[in-house]
DNA sequence: TTGCGACGAATTGTTCAACAAAACGCACCC
DNA sequence: GGGTGCGTTTTGTTGAACAATTCGTCGCAA
């Protein structure tokens, strides 16, 4: 995926689109390329290149720079440019740091609601694991927890967890994945799922901190292995 | 505080200051005027008069203006302008939404370290409690739920309490402020540390959680009354 | 008086062009 | 081979321009 073949598909999208306000629009195009992986972590994003890709000014552009900034997608080094965020070893920690106080809780003080949904992901997870479907099944595993997280209503923590998860999707980017790495998280969380029905809240919170602190333990293993690209960007 | 007095006081600090990163410091420096209360929830920010007291350009206003916005500081009205966040009764129910998670969270699960610097907030409170300086009191009140966040040693989970606290002072700020509101608290904090110190961290995170409540429905109630400034601008 | 539509003024959204300052790349020299 | 200096590129910031939208206000009719 050599940066030209992104720039160029972008140039197809820019011309077809209308945009209303453009640099939410222009943001939200970046953060889709980089969630799908096409612009890969520690990426540089030139002004100039992504300008005309684009079809806006600079300024609109910088404008969603900002925005990306301040979600975290994106990293700042003045007078050097925009580049896209690259999780170090402390980045995960901070991840994990942070989670293990969000997903914990919010299995514990969530209004009990159903939990047919949460059940419902799960089932997919599994469905894609037996398929053999890595990238399906990553991706209900990050559904299973924007949903758990979801439970407690609040839009604040939502979209917490949804920076959280952009960023792990940068780590697992970053990272020479093995398709290995998920298969095991599916049947915790249907376990979760389970203790959550029968009303067991704090068991479930207990499995999940304990979960948390091995998916933690693992990556950052996986950060010291030679598949892990280097770190800052130069 | 007329709103040229305001444009005073930037015009004085601006002629001073160098900059580095101009959008940054404009951010930092608007961010501060909100936060002190010198602009005033519900307010219109224009750009020309901003630019204009700033010293610097339209577009680097607006960058600062998309950090701002990331950070639910101001909202934008397409076309119409941007605004200080002026939060209503549904932003009050979501803020101690996510306090109630976040803070008892804090207290069961954040690694225990030493006390010394809530009891210190603790006793400035009653200080300023004493000599009647509500200011102060408002001030240590928050400052004690930002250790209490920073316990967990997360710079996500500060920045958001952070964020969490410039939107109660956006709160404060938009009612007729009772001076006895903040009070009660003071000992239900203090109340939290001799709990913390005693080991007894579910205890101090259940009391907590109550403490939190009672805190909403006071500032719900608060908001139905005539003092509290109406709805949305226009 | 009150309500309503229209018109002009002000403000925002977006683009473009320019320039200083900083970082980068590269040939050059020790 | 490893620093050094210089021209080139990119970023940070400004200023000006213009279309689109909103605001304010005036006049008119019920």
């Amino acid at each position: 995926m050599t940066s030209e073949g992104v720039l160029a598909s972008l140039r197809l999208e820019a011309g077809a689109t209308k945009h209303a306000e453009t640099s939410t629009w222009v943001a939200a195009q970046l953060r889709q390329l980089i969630a799908d992986g096409q612009l890969a972590p520690g990426a540089k994003l030139p002004e100039e290149a992504l300008r005309e890709a684009l079809g806006v000014s600079r300024n609109t552009l910088r404008e969603a720079f900002a925005t990306l900034h301040a979600e975290r997608v994106v990293v700042r080094f003045p007078n050097r440019g925009v580049f896209v965020a690259h999780p170090t070893a402390d980045d995960i920690r901070e991840i994990y740091r942070v989670r293990r106080f969000v997903e914990p809780a919010s299995l514990l003080w969530s209004p009990s609601g159903p939990t047919e949904d949460l059940a419902e992901i799960v089932r997919e997870a599994r469905g894609a694991a037996e398929a053999g479907d890595v990238p399906a099944m990553a991706n209900a595993n990050q559904e299973f927890h924007r949903a758990l997280v979801a439970r407690a209503g609040s839009e604040r923590l939502d979209s917490l967890m949804k920076q959280i998860l952009a960023e792990m999707r940068l780590v697992f980017a970053s990272m020479a994945s093995d398709p290995r790495f998920h298969a095991p998280y599916v049947e915790d969380n249907a376990r979760i799922v389970e203790l959550l029905e029968a009303g067991r809240a704090a068991d479930a919170a207990e499995l999940m901190a304990d979960y948390l602190g091995r998916a933690e333990r693992q990556l950052l293993a996986a950060c010291k292995v030679p598949g892990y690209l280097g770190s800052r960007p130069r």
